[in-house]
DNA sequence: CGAGTTCTTGAAACCGCTCAAAATGCGTGG
DNA sequence: CCACGCATTTTGAGCGGTTTCAAGAACTCG
């Protein structure tokens, strides 16, 4: 993955036209020329290494971003200290778009890992979106896509237990691994249980035991962070079980 | 609220020109004439009755809503038969949206109440963007409003029991009503104790219990689904503890 | 290799779920 | 206007699952 990291932004310097992720982008529309000059007026890439945070809760909005590479957490600190994560970004994803009525941040996005990605001078891009159609009906769909993850986030946590929860959440993104190119039955969880206990609701201890518990009824194979599915309609027939079938009935 | 049902309507036959909702709405920065172009080639208003549906999941999208009176819940059908909430709307509030990227609505909208919507020719609509930049502008700020909402129902779906989440879900609802211009200590909830459940992630008898509870410690006073927060600071406090203070621990 | 973080595992208490039944409210029709 | 039937809500008791508290193991990173 390091190798990755320094090959992929060295490749891509000269900003849209050479991207992978043009065509699920803004500028997917765009020929050659209008892509130039959108990508040198509005577009820069850079890195972003584990730990670091792209905005605050807070901040004034001035650049939207893109992940190109990576992943992403959204959070919220309460005031009793505690963190509260509302969201993990992947690749083509928007972030900082909730604070598009206010102007304002309302979460705080930190990198779950070395990531890349794409800012946006939001004034910018705004201003044009009035110039170029295309660019505004792109974001259009992007901002639609968001709309569609934070739905898909609101179907996963309206699960009553933590077998549901997780299945529905491994699930979910086994599928947007699937969807970006990835192996949907194998891939690494970027988060800690902690951080994935605070997105579900749920407590870090038990998070470990039910993933464990998906290992030992061969539904997953987890070693620390890396997550092998091997069995998807089992793992669907958890996420969904109408009854509390938890444990493999012997009979019936 | 029958009253103000077959009022508003017959109030408001001309369009957006007159709605009450406008400068939230689409057609906010338009002048007169534009308006009326606006409103007379993409705008129909109508009722919607208690129990009706707007559209269904697997619908292509035709049109989009925006509730101009009333309430409404989005919700999926489980392969087992049952039925998942995943939203509540309130006036002013786009619904439709999450079919924008695929074309295709993901999920069913049902009008909790007597209501009255705004459809919009999503095909038209979009064509308009390319020709009327501050409609395009005002979609993309609706399409932000609806971004923010989802955040905030994770914040809330985030919460570990059933105290912090109705609590939270209370707050997240007084706050929408004062943000409409309603009083925000009271007012009716629209859904049954089974749809809060499926939204929350809890069982009905739960939610009955924990807002019977909520009366006992004069945070608020529900009969039916009439609510008013006496203890406001109280809620806010029950919503984002850290420990399990639950009952009123007499020592410490 | 060592320090700190993350993850796992255990036992007990608590909370939410299940099943069950009664009470209340609402709409319809008499 | 009242009575009836149905849907919704409340309440109870017991069980099961999640949390809490605690300690040890495994991993990561300098």
């Amino acid at each position: 993955m390091a190798s990755n990291f320094t090959q992929s932004l060295s490749a891509n310097r000269a900003g849209c036209a050479g991207c992978y992720l043009r065509h699920f982008c803004l500028s997917a529309d765009l020929n050659d020329a209008e892509t130039e000059i959108f990508s040198s007026h509005i577009v820069s890439q850079r890195r972003v290494p584990k730990g670091e945070i792209l905005f605050r809760a807070g901040d004034p909005l001035d650049t939207l971003f893109i992940t190109r590479l990576g992943s992403f957490k959204s959070s919220v600190l309460n005031e009793n200290g505690s963190e509260q994560v509302t969201d993990f970004h992947m690749t083509g994803e928007v972030l900082g778009a909730e604070a598009i009525p206010t102007g304002y941040h309302i979460c705080t996005v930190t990198a779950l890992e070395d990531s890349e990605i794409c800012s946006l001078r939001y004034r910018e891009l705004e201003a044009f979106c009035d110039r170029d159609l295309k660019i505004a009906r792109q974001f259009r769909l992007l901002l639609g896509r968001k709309i569609v993850a934070a739905h898909q986030n609101l179907l996963i946590l309206g699960c009553t237990n933590s077998t549901q929860l997780l299945a529905s959440f491994l699930l979910n993104l086994a599928r947007k691994f699937e969807a970006r190119g990835f192996s949907k039955s194998e891939f690494v969880l970027r988060m800690t249980r902690g951080e994935l206990g605070s997105f579900l609701g749920l407590k870090l201890e038990t998070v470990s035991r039910t993933l464990t518990h998906f290992d030992e009824l061969n539904l997953i194979e987890i070693n620390q962070r890396h997550v092998r599915i091997i069995n998807l309609e089992g793992l669907k027939a958890v996420a969904k079980e109408s009854g509390r079938a938890k444990r493999k009935t012997s009979q019936e």
